[in-house]
RNA sequence: GGCUCGUUGGACUUCUGGUGAGGUCGCUGGUUUCUCAAGCCAGACAGGUUGGGUUCGAAUCCCACACGAGCUGCCA
């Protein structure tokens, strides 16, 4: 039998990073045994419009080149993969357990529930439901009814023996019935609960691997109740651990993004991706522009192969040294049973490492490529774009080397974009290098008659001028060049001077030169 | 409170009971360079600062304790 794996997000408009790592677990299980990887919708308590609310997540998996075979927009051999559209099946499934004596109509009221549990709480032993408006004959529930009483169902779970089952990665677990509470599977109105929805479909999705998060663990036995009450075959199950917080074994939350920002790595990785969210005009929704969700991302220009890799090594190994996989190593090397048991923190600084190895390990074209499209979006460059553009933005990624990590990265050089007249010089920078040092605008107003002269414009040739002009004035190199660099571009820091010069071109080095002097003599 | 799971340097991890526990990220220092990155070299930092047991020998196996987390819904 084929291996078939299934990953049930909620329409909530956001993917969570902790929810692709176990889709990812799910994927990479069903792709390397030539299985089905299923996306189901679990949108039972959805009120909101689904369609708008699941879209961002299904272009985050296409993102993440995390391809479905069944689900929503494909369909597949047991559509409907929604379940708000298929109530018929779980209210057949309740009735089915309703006729065997597995589940039972509950007359009771939410408060008298509530009433026994609180009880039993306060009196520090066990709850177990006295079960008093339980209702198996047709005569108790017309009674029931007869005083105005509505039902719910609820599972008739064993109150003797224990729950064993065997999961891929924690090994055997029990768990003694007595202490599962009789679960409610079916609400007065008749719509059904997430559990016995959730065992309906994997059963008849045909699911062999039920691989999620933790937190399901304890969820497991009233599962395995409703699975084995229907007569359906049980999945294998394995229970990975969740992501936890940076610096914390807590669950990674979205909601808490106030408070990662007090991490200091969580918080640079977030302003560097409000730094190019800034600069290319958006206003980030602060409900998705969060790293703890995979669009911020993908905003801001990661690669999906590096968040893969990064999510891949949160909680597994092939070895003790083993880091960087293909998609192809990964489906050749991946398993369940070196899935480790406890929760890995997420660390935005490592994910920034593998974002840089990926982005670096790049072709330049390709690279080029996507940086282009943050100038696009800044503004910075046309649409069409020109070719001589397209061959300076080129040369700029070449010359920025691995200053660049993410694409939105390339904004920190936009300078090379503006008009000329038009370039923002920093205070401080050109305060310390220009106005402080006392030769400065003599020297790069020296130079410049240099350079307006020169034959060759390019970097090598410029090498040469500019060292021959420094030893002509009896200088070092570090006493024109930082001035000239905050001249060129308006900034202290950024790549090399003489890639700077040449991709800048003669006319514009000369005027920008010019600009800076003529703002200099303001300035004194 | 109960149940379940977990516990190695700041983080991710490796370690069929057997030399000073290995790798990556980060950190510190040095070095290189026109700045910033990167690079190179070196360094600090670990087995729950718990108690007991098994053993010639324990991070590894067992028990206890402590700590952490998840669950304990007419949420998923």
């Amino acid at each position: 039998m084929s291996v078939r794996t299934r990953f049930a997000p909620s329409p909530t408009g956001y993917l969570h990073i902790g929810g692709v790592r176990t889709a990812l677990f799910n994927w990479l299980l069903a792709r390397q045994a030539g299985g089905q990887f299923i996306l189901r919708i679990d949108d039972t308590d959805a009120q909101r419009n689904v369609a708008e609310a699941l879209q961002p997540i299904l272009d985050g998996f296409r993102w993440l080149g995390l391809d479905w075979d069944e689900g929503p927009e494909i369909g597949g051999p047991y559509e409907p993969y929604f379940q708000s559209e298929r109530l018929s099946h779980y209210q057949a499934a309740a009735q089915q357990l309703l006729d065997s004596g597995h589940a039972y109509r509950d007359y009771s009221l939410p408060a008298e529930f509530a009433a026994e549990r609180e009880t039993a709480e306060k009196e520090k032993r066990d709850f177990v439901y006295s079960r008093k408006w339980m209702a198996e004959t047709s005569e108790q529930a017309a009674n029931f009814a007869a005083a105005g009483r509505s039902f719910v169902v609820r599972l008739k779970m064993p109150r003797e023996g224990q729950c064993q089952f065997h999961d891929l990665i924690r090994g055997d677990v029990a768990f003694d019935w007595v202490r599962e509470p009789d679960h409610v599977i079916q609400r007065g109105d008749g719509t059904c609960l997430y559990h016995l929805a959730s065992v309906v479909d994997d059963h008849e999705y045909r699911i062999t691997h039920v691989v999620r998060a933790i937190e399901h663990l304890s969820n497991t036995p009233r599962q395995i109740f409703i699975a084995q009450s229907l007569g359906y075959e049980l999945p294998q199950y394995a229970h990975i651990p969740f992501v936890a917080e940076p610096g914390s074994k807590n669950k990674l939350s979205k909601r808490k993004i106030e408070q990662y920002l007090n991490n200091k790595e969580f918080k640079r990785l977030y302003q560097s991706g409000a730094d190019i969210a800034a600069k290319v005009g958006v206003i980030p929704d602060p409900n998705s522009f969060n790293p703890v969700l995979v669009d911020f991302y993908r905003q801001i220009g990661f690669l999906p192969d590096a968040i893969i890799n990064y999510l891949l090594l949160l909680g597994w190994s092939l070895d003790d040294k083993t880091e960087n996989f293909s998609r192809e190593e990964m489906l050749q090397h991946f398993s369940l049973d070196r899935v480790v048991k406890s929760e890995a923190s997420f660390d935005p600084q490592k994910l920034l490492t593998f974002q840089g190895r990926y982005m670096n390990g790049l072709p330049l074209k390709q690279k080029a490529k996507l940086c282009l499209a943050f100038l696009q979006r800044a503004g910075l460059v046309a649409d069409p774009v020109p070719c001589a553009t397209g061959e300076r933005v080129q040369q700029i990624v070449a010359a920025a080397d691995d200053r660049i990590v993410m694409a939105g990265d390339i904004l920190q050089f936009e300078n090379f974009f503006v008009p000329d007249q038009q370039l923002q010089y920093e205070d401080k920078a050109f305060q310390k290098r220009l106005v402080t040092p006392p030769r400065a605008g003599e020297l790069i107003n020296e130079f410049n008659l240099v350079i307006a002269i020169t034959p060759e414009f390019t970097a090598a040739a410029l090498e040469i001028e500019l060292k021959n002009f420094c030893e002509t004035q009896g200088i070092e190199l570090g006493d024109i060049i930082h001035a000239l660099r905050v001249a060129l571009t308006g900034s202290a820091a950024g790549f090399g001077m003489f890639d700077t010069m040449a991709i800048l071109g003669r006319a514009s080095c000369i005027s920008r030169i010019n600009r800076a002097l003529d703002k200099l003599e303001r300035a004194s």
